[in-house]
Order: structure tokens, then C-alpha cells, then sequence
DNA sequence: CATGGAAATGAAAATCATTTTCATTTGTGC
DNA sequence: GCACAAATGAAAATGATTTTCATTTCCATG
């Protein structure tokens, strides 16, 4: 019952592993791929089952999902004009990793977000 | 334009400070209060502006409304029952900052949460 | 006590991501 | 070719949240 459809996971790959189902949709039909919004759905879904990818939630609510062992980085983004500057967070993990671990949780992951005004703003 | 209403407020404390927008006006209708969704959601919204409430979001993508102390923590949320413990980030506070210096930033912010599945889920 | 405008309220409609339904198509083994 | 399971996708359903807009409540001031 494999749904996990290799086309879906290679545009999420092309997406820089880090995008929602609405997206992934989007450019799939954009580059001319014929498919269904229901099938993409479907498709991430079985990902996400299959551990091949996460799945996260944005601020707004929507699920992005993203490939599992992609190297996992944060993003610095201005306010003011949204420039976006993806940065390296090794000491975030291993804070993540401490504190979960001083309260006895498993499975953990994390998100963070920088935000601020950048030079030319 | 104070539109924290203070009997939302005080059914989320009475709710164990932890709830969603639905969940709170749920609750105010079997207390026989009178009050409509939609300014239960705006009460809300301006809480969260106010810096009086956190919003967290749970697995399915619905927004949680909690008191939140004035300490700058962030928190550890369990993905199993929802379980909530504050942490303290003194080690993101000095990553946040170096990371945006480092690009040029200034008026930095951060948000940070740390999740998984706690000992007894 | 008006009364006039600003803020608050809430019912109903609109939005939007996601899920479900269901009829159709595709693929596979026989 | 044939039957049958799995995959597909269009359209409808769902459910949280937001928007619209008409009405009501407050309050200051005449």
C-alpha cells in the first residue's frame, strides 16, 4: 500500500525539502506535472509514515514537510522585507537535545526561528 | 483598543490555562455565559498581542491558547498528550544574537520549541 | 437627559487547508 | 482478455479561523 509516490517526493526534494502540500502542488502543476491536490496529500501522508519525511506545522498552521536527514538548518528573516538567510544551528540541537533529555522526553525535535531588521532596512 | 476581554481571559485560567479558541468558547456556553465565537477568537488575538497568553499549536494544527509567566522561557511540548514544561533558553538568547550579528541584523527576536514524546506517552 | 461617534459584539458568510467520498482508471497476475 | 486490488482525482464535506457588516453598548460632552 505504498503510495508514496516517487514524483511527489522528487519535487519535494527540488523544493530544498522544506515545503507544504499546497506548494509542493503548485509547482508540480507549474512544471506542467499532471496530478491531483487529493494525491499529493496522499502522498506526503505515506512519506510521513514511512519516516521519509517530517512533517512540522508553520506559525500560520499549515503542515510543512520536509525530507528526513536533510541537514537541518534555521532561517534568519528580515521584518521589514523578508529577505530570508538560512543559518547553522548545531548549538540549538544541542540545547533541544539537553532539555528534552532533563525532563525525560524522547523523540525530539524542534523548531526555531530568528527574526530581525536586516542591514538595508 | 483593549479587546481582551477578561472573561475569556479568566475561563482560560479556569480551563487549566491551556486551550483552544474552540475549547474556551465551549466551555463559556455550558457556563451559560453569553458570548459569541467570533469575539472569543479576537479576545484571544489580543491576549497573544498583549504578551498575556501563548499560542502553541497542537499536532493537528489547531492553535492552543496558554498563560504565560513573564520570564522569557520557551517550552518543551509533549506531541503525545500535549504536556507542557517551560525551559529555560539562556543558550538560544546567545545564539539568536551571534547569528544575527553575524548577518547584520538588528532588533532581534527569536522564537524556539522543543518537542516530543514525554515519558509516560 | 439627549446625542453622536467610537469601540465592541456577534451572526452569518467567506476562506483555506485538509479529508472524505466515490466513480473511474491503471496495473498485475492468471 | 479478465477480474480484482490499488491508485487517482474531481467534487463535496469538514473544521478552524477570519472577515463583513449591521447592531448594540459606552462614554464624553452639550
Amino acid at each position: 500500500m505504498s503510495r508514496s509516490n516517487p514524483r511527489v517526493l522528487s519535487t519535494l526534494e527540488r523544493a530544498g525539502g522544506f515545503a507544504s502540500a499546497q506548494e509542493v502542488y503548485r509547482l508540480m502543476q507549474r512544471e506542467g506535472e499532471s496530478i491531483g491536490l487529493t494525491t499529493v496529500y496522499r502522498a506526503l501522508q505515506s512519506l510521513v509514515n514511512d519516516k521519509i519525511v517530517d512533517v512540522l506545522r508553520r506559525d500560520d498552521g499549515e503542515a510543512i514537510y520536509r525530507l528526513c536527514g536533510e541537514a537541518h538548518h534555521h532561517h534568519l528573516v528580515c521584518k521589514g522585507c523578508g529577505v530570508t538567510v538560512e543559518i547553522e544551528g548545531g548549538a540549538i540541537e544541542k540545547w533541544a537535545k539537553s532539555m528534552a533529555e532533563e525532563h525525560g522526553f524522547r523523540e525530539v525535535g524542534h523548531t526555531a526561528e530568528v527574526f530581525g531588521l536586516c542591514s538595508k532596512c
